[in-house]
DNA sequence: CAGGATACCTTGACTATCTACACATCATTG
DNA sequence: CAATGATGTGTAGATAGTCAAGGTATCCTG
C-alpha cells in the first residue's frame, strides 16, 4: 500500500465532506483546498481522491454534476446532500472523540 | 476488515510505544492501559495488538522477555529500546502535525 | 468442576490508501 | 508549431493495517 504519509487513514471522507460544506467544488479543487488549508501538510493523491468521491456519491452523501469550472473547462462538481451534512456531523464528532482519546494517551502522566 | 471503530488506523504503534515508555508491560496490560487512559474510547483488539507487537519487535523498537506477571503467571514483557524511544518521538511529532492539520480543515472558516 | 478472567497467538477477509499509469484540454514558452 | 506544465478525470495493482473469530492454556472462585 505504502502507508499514508500525507493522510491519516479514515479521515479522508471527513476532509472531503468538510471541504464541500461551504460550496460545491470539483475534485481537483477539493484536493487543492485541503492542501492549502492544512498548510501543505495534507496531500490528497488522485488515486485516493476519486475512489473516495465515488464512494461518497454511492452512499448518497454527495451528488455530482458536470459544469464549467472557473477556468472555463468542463469539470464534475460535487455537492453535499442533507444526508451528507449529517454524515459530516457524525464524522466530525467521531474524529474529536478519537483524536481526543489519543491525545490523552500521548500526554499520559 | 471492518473499518476501525475503536482505533484510528496508523496510530496503534504510537499508542503502544507511548504506553511502554513509562515501564515494561505485557501485551494484555498494554491493551488494558490504553483502554483505561483513553476512558474506554480506544479498544485494542488482540488481533491488532499482537501483530503490532511483533512488528515493533522486528523493527527493533521493543524487546520481549518472559517474566512473571503481577498475578504470578508467565507473561511476555515488552520494553522500549533506545531506538524505540526515538521512534516514539518521531511518531508523536507526526501525529501532532497531522492531527493539527486535520483540525485546521475541520474548523475551517 | 464449571465458568470467568488472565495471557498468549493465528488465520482469513476486507478496505483504504498509495504508486503508477492513461487520457484529455488549455495556456505558455521556446 | 512543438514541447511543457497546469488542470481535470479516472483506473489497476500492490500493500498494509485492522477486525472478527477462532485456538490454547493457566489460575481463581463459587
Amino acid at each position: 500500500m505504502g502507508k499514508p504519509n500525507d493522510l491519516v487513514q479514515g479521515t479522508l471522507d471527513l476532509l472531503i465532506l468538510r471541504t464541500l460544506a461551504n460550496q460545491p467544488k470539483h475534485g481537483w479543487a477539493i484536493a487543492k483546498r485541503i492542501q492549502q488549508i492544512s498548510k501543505e501538510v495534507l496531500q490528497v493523491q488522485q488515486g485516493s481522491l476519486y475512489p473516495a468521491l465515488h464512494r461518497l456519491e454511492q452512499q448518497g452523501w454527495i451528488t455530482a454534476k458536470w459544469a464549467e469550472s472557473e477556468t472555463g473547462r468542463q469539470a464534475k462538481f460535487y455537492r453535499l446532500t442533507s444526508h451528507g451534512r449529517k454524515q459530516l456531523e457524525r464524522e466530525t464528532a467521531n474524529w474529536k472523540r478519537l483524536s481526543g482519546a489519543i491525545n490523552l494517551v500521548v500526554s499520559e502522566a
